[in-house]
DNA sequence: TATTGTTATACTCTATAACTATA
DNA sequence: TATAGTTATAGAGTATAACAATA
């Protein structure tokens, strides 16, 4: 990990703008999360825990739909699939209606994986938002929201 | 550039979440921010636009102290700085003070060119702040803020 | 000894293009 | 023809380790 910031540099009018604020938030809950895995000896990504939360609540979807899902090519999911076939969280089974398609599906191991990531998740979750009262947390959320969906729309 | 994301899917836990709104966000804002420049023939990402700004306000700077101000390691900005310095946007000189160091500092035509790249992302904050009022604004840099604090003192 | 910048190396995320098997 | 998954390849961002020059 690098140093922290310095805070003595003139940063001009980058802390006016939504975008600096969102990178160097998110990057910040980034490493929180990172943190809070390895402390409990767990190591993965928000991306991946999103990736397996996504195949439990819609167990058989095929690797076109989930690449859809995460908005990335279908071709940049087939090593993060890999890798969590690899650990054992995840299975690629043969789709019983469309011989091209993959059916994708959590193991056992993976289902009880994804229980105790889910916990580490909360406790991340209620952490970051430590600062904030749950309405202003509900606010935040609502904001980003908007803002995604004005960003969507170029 | 993947197709969007597929609504019908059923996401969980994760829409509550705040990394996975600041995430979704932060993609679409960049992808904001690229088709911005690109619309104008300009090529540019968020980081680079950051480190020319803090550059230009804190010309002469060394190469550590700069990759300190953006929370990345010194072998991290080499190539980074290589390639703004072949498109003739950034300098380096040797330091008056410190052998070891180089000066950092913008190119004429780097001055130029950040002033046109200012330009366009105001823009782009403009288009993404749409859908919000001022103080939903400053609400939402504050509240982003307050968490990049509390996420940062793990 | 410690620091600055560089290089070598490695890993992840991202994409495009081409291939295969199926539809 | 079109689609699903894979592979090959490439570029950017990130890091660690080792090195030369300088402090």
């Amino acid at each position: 990990m690098a140093r922290p910031p310095d805070k003595t540099l003139d940063r001009g009018m980058l802390p006016s703008l939504l975008g600096y604020a969102l990178r160097r938030t998110q990057s910040a809950v980034f490493a929180d999360f990172a943190a809070t895995f390895a402390k409990a000896g767990e190591a993965l990504t928000p991306g991946e825990f999103g990736l397996l939360v996504l195949v439990e609540r819609n167990a058989g979807l095929s690797q076109m739909a989930l690449a859809r899902a995460l908005g990335i090519d279908r071709s940049t999911l087939v090593p993060i699939l890999n890798r969590l076939q690899a650990r054992g969280l995840l299975v690629r089974r043969g789709s019983p209606t469309d011989g091209r398609a993959h059916a994708l599906g959590l193991t056992p191991h993976g289902e009880t994986a994804l229980a105790t990531f889910s916990k580490l998740v909360k406790a991340h979750e209620k952490r970051v938002a430590s600062s904030l009262s749950a309405a202003e947390t509900q606010t935040l959320i609502a904001l980003l929201e908007k803002v995604r969906a004005a960003a969507r729309s170029v």
